[in-house]
DNA sequence: AAGTCAACGTGGTCAGACCACCCATTTGAT
DNA sequence: ATCAAATGGGTGGTCTGACCACGTTGACTT
């Protein structure tokens, strides 16, 4: 048999990775079934469930008894679902994650500035108006109007890492949302980040004097 | 047979965070076996290795063979391993990733220039002196030295899908790397900054008025 | 033509087998 | 008596085949 370092279910979610890419499968599409699979890749069917549990715990497929599995829109994965007891010990690594958060919102923020379209700015409006706009739809908005992918589903991830792990519900009301909105619209970027930061801040807990001072301690330098 | 509407390997982790806790079980501890737990919960093994796999992608087990299955610090997932080659996948342009490298190197300087440590200045010194400090050696100390795991593990799956799809082979001389070793020990943000862009431009092709110019064009605001 | 239902394909689960590996113990030679 | 080699048991890793539960499909009945 052949020498496998690597654990064989890791190597069997490259394959398949790479097999969706040859094959040009996109959302919604169905991929092979598992009994294919274990013929086509030459491994067990019990090997080609661990590959497929790591999949749809990743997000990236769904599978439905009876009919297949599916590739799945990138989003809400159980993942984080089944952290929760867990989360609670490793408040070093909770730090970790509300400060990549913060600075790659942070940087969205910015770039959103310039970037986005007077679409979206109407969108935030009348979101804002009808009072169905939320911190998270506002963030999301504005990490897509960078018009970066990449960004966007890195953030998805943090994001979706961070409101299972945190208790963090804080809301704005309308002014603030406005308040930002007309930062957006002249592009005044240090007025959307100083609104940015009075909720930010919440979430900061430690360390947070390293980062979030750039604009309360600008002038010192 | 017992009606399961949730997913029942789902089930057996639930059902496994809580026999760890009951029994006070912590980092470094062995777990029963496979064929224990298969027992104990009276379900199949092979059910109890599909939620093993989930809790080990979550980075909350380590699965040695031969010896057991181990209670892991909550940390190093190998979530972002895997998820990396997916985040990755479809994204058409290239500027997305160095943008993206580009905003996440510039926050880590920055808490670099506040958290980095005398031995690891001392460790860019040497190298520097003895001419063995490449750029991606000195932005891996300084993302590393902002104590960030998270934050770590993305930067690493960038450099790596960066290097491979881009043609950048820029090289820094003593005089420059000297000149940011100095700025990281005098904790001067902007000095390490402006001489970070000198090249960090040269990889940012499209866009890049966008970002860059945060301090070239400060003045304007 | 519309409705019924049986066969098929799918994922979900189980049981048992064998392998590769680690470790502690026993065994053997020196 | 000492120490190295062989052994045996326990563990995770993998494969196979079987059965179940569910959804779809298409031929059959009405």
């Amino acid at each position: 048999m052949v020498v496998t370092s690597t654990k064989l279910y890791i190597e069997i979610v490259k394959k398949i990775q790479d097999m969706i890419q040859e094959d040009g499968l996109g959302i919604g599409d169905k991929i092979p079934s598992e009994r294919e699979l274990s013929e086509r890749l030459k491994v067990g069917r019990s090997s080609v469930r661990e590959a497929l549990r790591a999949l749809e715990l990743l997000g990236l497929i769904e599978t439905r008894r009876g009919e297949g599995t599916f590739i799945k829109d990138f989003g809400d994965h159980q993942l984080v679902q089944l952290l929760g007891p867990f989360i609670l010990q490793g408040i070093k690594k909770k730090s970790d994650l509300s400060e990549t958060k913060y600075l790659i919102e942070r940087d969205c923020i910015t770039l959103a500035c310039k970037r986005i379209s007077s679409t979206q700015l109407n969108f935030l409006e009348e979101k804002a108006l009808s009072n169905e706009l939320s911190i998270d739809l506002l963030l999301k908005t504005l990490v897509e109007s960078t018009d970066n992918l990449l960004l966007l589903r890195i953030w998805l991830v943090l994001n979706e890492y961070f409101n299972v792990s945190t208790a963090f519900d804080y809301k704005l009301n309308f002014l603030d949302f406005n308040e930002i909105i007309e930062g957006l619209k002249a592009g005044d970027t240090e007025r959307v980040l100083i609104e940015y930061n009075t909720f930010a801040k919440k979430y900061m807990n430690s360390r947070s004097e390293d980062i979030v001072p750039s604009f309360d301690g600008r002038k010192k330098i």
